[in-house]
DNA sequence: TTATATATTTACGTTAACGTAAACGTAAGA
DNA sequence: TCTTACGTTTACGTTAACGTAAATATATAA
């Protein structure tokens, strides 16, 4: 089994560019070793890049990956961290629930059109309840 | 009940800066009359805002938010936009679910840190087939 | 009258995650 | 030897969604 790959090679098994990958490193997210200038990505560099990846279809940023892969990282992993990098997900986790709901919402009324009739007013108790307030004080 | 609103108090009232609400403008989503150079903003306007938060909220760019909003006025609505705009929440709603998924891989990773044993070969299959197969040819 | 709050337009700055291009070196194959 | 494919570094360009600042106008309260 091959444990060293181009730039080019990782590349294209993941279908992304040798720029992009570049541009990890740049980051700090990736620090494959060199011979001359080329870079040697070995198992562990692979890995990084799946990790990388991963946190990209997950919706992170490169600095939130960045934390997630120290943390697989077994050296570097200490309890402290994982419990804060959990509360990232759960926190991330939460907020993937509330667009789910928000978009049903959507979807429910643009099916059957409420907005047309009463959608103002549910807008206002819905997501501004300062001005529902309002029209009382 | 106030059916006139000035750019700061809608600002104010949605935690938003007056920039942000011209630059909603600017980008063709919301166009409030003038009073001289004042912007005056009515219910429409206001919804329209509501709209664009919401929509923000969930994920969407403001050029998606803008089909949206246009989604939701009665005449600009036609069958077809409908239901595209419908395609486009379910799959929203699908990525999103994709992504809990994989949210909840990780938390079940790091909480019994399966990565450190199998985790390699366990992304090999999971991610990238292309590589697992490659291992056959 | 001066200060304060509000409004406008114009325009440059910022962050993220690369894309794109230039200029270059190297190795393999026809 | 010429082309092709791959690699490098440097560096400017791009999109999104505003932030920030400057210069200006207007109204109102002290």
């Amino acid at each position: 089994m091959r444990s060293e790959y181009s730039i080019s090679e990782l590349a294209r098994e993941f279908g992304i560019t040798p720029r992009a990958i570049r541009f990890y490193e740049e980051k700090g997210l990736l620090s494959p070793q060199r011979n001359g200038s080329a870079r040697i990505f070995n198992a562990a560099d692979r890995v990084r890049l799946v990790l990388i990846l991963r946190g990209k279809r997950i919706g992170f940023s490169l600095e939130e990956s960045r934390d997630i892969i120290d943390m697989y990282e077994p050296e570097t992993a200490n309890t402290h961290q994982l419990e804060s990098l959990l509360n990232k997900l759960h926190e991330k986790r939460l907020l993937l629930e509330r667009q789910k709901k928000e978009i049903n919402v959507m979807i429910r009324d643009l099916k059957n059109r409420k907005h047309l009739s009463q959608g103002i007013k549910g807008f206002r108790e819905q997501m501004s309840p300062l001005s529902a307030r309002k029209k009382v004080g």
